[in-house]
DNA sequence: TCATCACCTGGAGA
DNA sequence: ATCTCCAGGTGAT
């Protein structure tokens, strides 16, 4: 009962959801907006520079329900059978919102990279049980910042869709506390209007920060996982780029045959498919 | 509604 | 060494 419910901690934050976290000695050391984390595996333990961890690592889901739920596919099952203390975790949204903008075609490595090197310019430095870091930069900050700083961060193109999306929170047009509260659709087309936010974007954005479950991030993994196991439930997938209308045609019979918990069931097949193609996490 | 193409950057492979 | 290609996609035409 315990055993089957642990949470195992490296698997979890190494399923591509995180990307400022670095294995220190035995213990998980990451930045969650302004809270500094410390995850232990054993013996089990999570602990915030700050007290105000959201519990991150969404303790308050019914497991037990969730993957009975969702292990009526057998694929999903067999994912699940192989990791199974991966969880979703609850984000920080203005950092989620930030580091799925900045990963738009690129790397794991390259990602953390760009985050690393904005909590360094722009974060708060903190100490936490002798491990200094930065935290995550405030929206205000960013919304303020200069273009080139920006681009010293390495963000490329992407420096303008981070200012412009900090201005957005800082002005209260994206206010995630509202994101949370409304439904699915209205929260993603909402994201939409950010420059830089596609349907990809804003899925994992919803998943990992706003509790919106049944959001389902395809991209090309999700994509290739789709094709190879998935090619006689969907009609609208095919190995040619997901279009914006084909995309949202995919959600609805995604959601219809995922079920409610179709996030979770996306996050299984992805490090499923990740580590059979041994693709580098963190 | 769809097809192309460009796009910062850094790492891998030719 | 130098070049090409590509990566958790998205925007403009």
């Amino acid at each position: 009962m315990q055993k089957i419910h642990a949470i195992d901690i490296e698997t979890t934050i190494n399923s591509g959801q995180v990307f400022l976290w670095n294995k220190i000695g035995v213990q998980w050391v990451g930045i969650d907006g302004q809270d500094l984390l410390i995850l232990n595996q054993s013996p089990f333990s999570v602990r915030s520079s700050s007290n105000g961890i959201d519990n991150f690592l969404r303790a308050d889901d019914n497991l037990e329900k969730i993957l009975s739920n969702i292990t009526k596919d057998k694929i999903v099952k067999s994912a699940v059978k192989q990791s199974p203390g991966l969880r979703l975790i609850r984000q920080d949204p203005f950092q989620c919102y930030i580091s799925f903008i900045c990963s738009s075609n690129s790397t794991i490595q390259n990602i953390k990279s760009m985050l690393e090197n904005l909590c360094k310019k722009f974060g708060t430095k903190k100490e936490f049980e002798g491990h200094k870091l930065a935290t995550f930069p405030k929206a205000d900050t960013l919304a303020n910042a200069t273009m080139k700083d920006l681009i010293d961060c390495k963000l490329g193109f992407r420096a303008r869709y981070v200012k412009e999306a900090a201005q957005a929170v800082n002005s209260g047009k994206i206010d995630f506390e509202w994101l949370k509260k409304t439904d699915y659709r209205t929260a993603i087309e909402s994201l939409k209007e950010i420059l830089g936010i596609g349907n990809k974007v804003a899925d994992c954005i919803a998943l990992f920060s706003l509790d919106k479950m049944e959001a389902f991030p395809i991209d090309t993994w999700t994509q290739k996982i789709l094709l190879k196991y998935y090619k006689k439930f969907f009609d609208n997938i095919t190995e040619k780029p997901v279009t914006e209308k084909k995309y949202e045609k995919l959600h609805e019979e995604i959601v219809e045959y995922f079920g409610p918990y179709a996030g979770y069931s996306q996050q299984f097949l992805f490090k499923m498919e990740r580590d059979l193609n041994k693709k580098n996490w963190l």
